[in-house]
RNA sequence: GGAGGGAUGGCCGAGCGGUUAAUGGCAGCAGACUGUAAAUCUGCCGACUUAUGUCUACGCAGGUUCGAAUCCUGCUCCCUCCA
């Protein structure tokens, strides 16, 4: 129904990626007279980025698709005073040296897949606001940006009203994140002339503030493009998985993971999936997403494929995929899957399945192991082992060489057997 | 500053001297059913150990008691009302 003149906006709007803007008309319009600049922000305290951030990565990726250029903001200032929300006072506060490693490794793993940074005119443009709020003195910031800022419609806000409501303390720093991240679309604007910020649902109101900040203060007209929330049908937020979050870089989750995580997808969720992760052409998703009942794990392959493919290249994506054709259709093993050495010694040892459940990390202890194993959720080579004292040679006689740990259905090991220990 | 209420396992939330590792719900894990889905049903759900053992746990520190999450004292933090 909506129709749109730039291309940015249709695509976006057909692969659900809009939730509100501040203005569409005018937005529509300044992006077809030329090249524009676009900024996310992202968090720096961690070495990698989840799936959670891929709605943003996508939206900068469509944007510059479309001939623009997407700025990554990393969240270095904001990171150093660590997330007040967090009331673990245990939480040590990263310095810059952390930070800076953190932002390279993400640039490095979580965006260079999916944006081209480069000097050019929509080359990918990465910066830290640590830049600009670490030499913020507070009175002039006050008198030059505070005067704009009134508490009464900060108190309007979602985020502020929900806390109050909920009678759970909020800190003037966390009162003031709201404030710095207005400022920071305001020194972008003026830096690079970004004219849009865009960000989940709940990012909304922070996005707007820095949208009457900058007109406010220079009376510059910025927009807010925001993309709904993830849900699962049942309401539930999208991105945890076994281990937790869902990490983006290798090292932290395996590509095979990644897979599978797709994979395992809803049902309900396919068709979203597709348009927001992949980019596969409209029409394929829409053929993909007409599938019904077991037709579906048709649907989710392509799913998994495609975005392990823009995430960790096509080359581990059809890994990832043979290995799990091999693990779940053939019931076999594949080459994708963890793998550890156990010493040939301990294979007939009273208990041994106990300990190899741990070490593969299928299992968090020794008890959890045992009630797995009592559950019935164990297996080696498909044989559910009955009794927890099992040794592995007792259920597998005759392993040699590696044979295939379960946990459920769907977490899988090698244990390589090592014949020196 | 005064009066009162509260802090319990990942979260919510019972317990208010002893069958209490602590009801119940959510989340999580496993089993059955399926399509590596959802829903449903069943089991598990602090750690070590494997036996009817040990340790750690109910904001923090002490105390009373044969015995405390439960009673007392002090402290910390939160909430409400009054100044």
């Amino acid at each position: 129904m909506t129709n749109y003149k730039s291309d940015f906006l249709n695509t976006l709007n057909e692969r659900g990626f809009i939730h509100q803007c501040s203005d569409f008309t005018a937005l529509d319009s300044l992006l077809m007279e030329g090249v524009q600049s676009a900024y996310i922000g992202f968090d720096a305290t961690a070495q990698s980025l989840h799936i959670g951030n891929l709605t943003g990565i996508m939206m900068l990726h469509w944007f510059q698709q479309s001939g623009h250029k997407p700025i990554t903001l990393m969240g270095g200032g904001t990171s150093k005073i660590g997330d007040p929300s967090f009331k673990d006072e245990q939480r040590k506060l990263l310095d810059d040296k952390t930070i800076n490693a953190n932002i390279e490794q993400i640039k490095a793993t979580c965006f260079k897949q999916f944006l081209r940074y480069g000097d050019d005119e929509t080359g990918a443009l990465m910066v830290n606001n640590n830049d600009w709020l670490d030499g913020l003195r507070y009175l002039s910031f006050l008198r030059d940006y505070g005067r704009h800022f009134t508490v009464n419609r900060m108190l309007g806000f979602d985020s502020v009203k929900t806390r109050l409501e909920r009678e759970s303390p909020l800190s003037l720093l966390e009162f003031n994140y709201m404030v710095m991240q207005g400022y920071d679309f305001l020194e972008l604007y003026r830096r690079h002339g970004t004219i849009l910020q865009m960000g989940g649902s709940d990012q909304w109101g922070n996005i707007i503030n820095g949208v009457d900040l900058a007109h406010k203060a220079d009376q510059a007209k910025l927009f807010a493009l925001t993309a709904p929330l993830l849900t699962t049908p049942d309401g539930q937020k999208m991105g945890k998985t076994v281990n937790g979050a869902v990490w983006l870089n290798a090292e932290m989750l395996a590509p095979y993971d990644y897979w599978q995580y797709w994979r395992n997808a809803d049902d309900a969720m396919v068709g979203t999936l597709l348009r927001r992760f992949t980019i596969l052409p409209m029409a394929e998703i829409l053929r993909l997403e007409a599938l019904q009942g077991a037709e579906i794990n048709e649907a989710k392959k392509i799913l998994a494929f495609e975005a392990t493919k823009l995430c960790h290249g096509e080359g581990a994506a059809l890994a990832a995929g043979q290995t799990a054709a091999q693990v779940f259709e053939q019931g076999g093993t594949g080459e994708d899957l963890p793998r550890f050495s156990f010493g040939k010694s301990r294979l007939s040892a009273k208990g041994s399945v106990i300990d190899a459940l741990v070490e593969a990390g299928l299992a968090a202890s020794k008890g959890e192991a045992r009630r797995l194993i009592q559950g019935g959720g164990a297996r080696i080579e498909g044989v559910v082992v009955t009794d927890a004292e099992s040794s592995v040679e007792s259920v597998h006689p005759g392993a040699n060489g590696a044979v295939k740990l379960s946990a459920g259905r769907k977490k899988h090991a090698i244990i390589e057997i090592d014949d020196a220990a």
